[in-house]
DNA sequence: TTATTTAATCGTAATATTGCGATTAAATGG
DNA sequence: CCATTTAATCGCAATATTACGATTAAATAA
């Protein structure tokens, strides 16, 4: 045990997990919005700006290719990181999508 | 090492990595799911429709309860479950909140 | 009172994640 | 060619998560 049970849900009850599970670290948020945040997509700058070691943010950061929210492009003897456009807009929806399902009740609260 | 460096980031960057972590697996998607589908939030159901043991689903639902996502109330003998609106209301613009830092650029796409 | 039902918690095993030093591979600069 | 720079990968240790059987606690039904 310990594995999740991933055939117990739909294709895409697992995908949306998946993409959460891939926003559930601060590094990986903060990774995101400094690729945001600064238009060059530069990553090296990464490892000086987030404080962890080399090896841990080329984890996190092919974590993100994974999930294919974010891609690299070679730039001499570096590489440029940036976010998937389109993914990104693809995740937003995901997201709302699930978001937009609860009808907030006012009426029948039980919180 | 294997603990995540929570003191490196900002105490936003640290919440909404918690609250993806916790939509982080397809029984939590899918607890919510069934949540807003049934309009009573019973949850003694949640371990017939999910196929997870008792334990695992209770085990779920603290994790969700913790981020004060669904609260219970005890229905006699059984604990009827549902989302909290506010907070839904909130995770939903907190997403989003990072969702739309990003500029949708056209011109200059590196993926 | 004593069963029964329901869900939380405990304890444990299996697996996944996080983090980093060390190494490797690839490109650049001399 | 060789040194340097950059980032990916390997290997490992520490920690977290997932899953479940067993037990417990609380409410109901008899």
């Amino acid at each position: 045990m310990g594995a999740t049970k991933k055939n117990l849900f739909t294709q895409a009850q697992n995908d949306l997990a998946d993409l959460a599970k891939s926003l559930g670290h601060p590094a990986r948020i903060a990774i995101l919005q400094e690729m945001i945040k600064s238009k060059e997509c530069i990553t090296g700058n990464l490892v000086q700006e987030l404080g962890l070691a080399q090896a841990t943010i080329s984890q996190h950061l092919r974590a993100l290719k994974e999930q294919d929210i974010i891609c690299g492009t070679i730039e001499g003897v570096s590489v440029s990181y940036c976010i998937n456009p389109e993914k990104w807009n693809s995740i937003k929806n995901l997201f709302n999508q699930l978001f937009d399902q609860h009808p907030i009740c006012q009426d029948r609260d039980c919180c």
